[in-house]
DNA sequence: CATAGTGCTATAATTAGTCAAGTGATGAAG
DNA sequence: CTTCATCACTTGACTAATTATAGCACTATG
């Protein structure tokens, strides 16, 4: 699982970033900590075994913190460090494409649609 | 699988870069329409079944188009779509923030080592 | 005292991704 | 002239990743 020539950062970035709820997980995180079913809320359904491996990797990698407060009852919070505070230019990268170049998914273009249909609200 | 609150771009786009292989297939598309099994080679050794699974959904998210020039023998090109390129600006922002602040795996750790020349130590 | 919450973990089932092989025409090599 | 590789895939069997579901030990709320 090489690139053809040689070894890159880049392709190691996206092999870690491209893990099923990773960037989901940096993005809820950008806001500020959450404990462990709080991040799981946030993030949008995913499960907790999934959310405990991606949260042990990250941890490992140096991209998030993890406080426990409290063993019981359970109160733990997790934190971005530095190294995952910058992928904020990631997400913000992805956030300015997905703008202007992903089109709307069939449910969102459903929702647009709904929308467009009413009467004038304001959207602020 | 949705966001706590609403529905976002950010979240869906996020959602498509995810899959495994995605980003990487982009990245190699960015240096130049590829072959199929050229792609495959680029991008590090992505089976051919997934290979095509991806293809088939950046073309039809508009990122990717698909050019055969003949059915046989085959001979086709994958290249582009302008959304596939302002993809660019995702990659550079993953590169910098790999650069910075993702640790080296054991795998490049180990061939910086050999490279740096350990003080007083001889790999025979 | 029942219910919902905390941060997890264990087990089983589903889904996603991989591997190996094959297709059918063609060009290169033996 | 036979064999082999190459192209772009497809198929089917397999494995790894993700999921649903349940539960633990415990507190806080109603």
């Amino acid at each position: 699982m090489e690139p053809a020539g040689g070894y890159c950062p880049v392709y190691d970035a996206i092999s870690v970033l491209q893990e099923k709820w990773t960037l989901h997980i940096v993005r809820a995180l950008l806001r500020g900590p959450l404990g462990f079913n709080e991040l799981g809320r946030a993030v949008g359904g995913c499960n907790p075994a999934t959310l405990k491996t991606r949260l042990d990797r990250l941890e490992e990698l140096g991209l998030v913190t993890r406080d426990v407060h409290s063993y019981m009852p359970p109160r733990t919070s997790y934190q971005l460090a530095e190294a995952g505070e910058a992928l904020q230019r990631v997400i913000d990268a992805i956030d300015e494409w997905a703008r202007s170049h992903l089109p709307p998914s069939p449910h969102r273009r459903a929702e647009m649609a709904q929308m467009a249909a009413l009467p004038q609200v304001q959207a602020s």
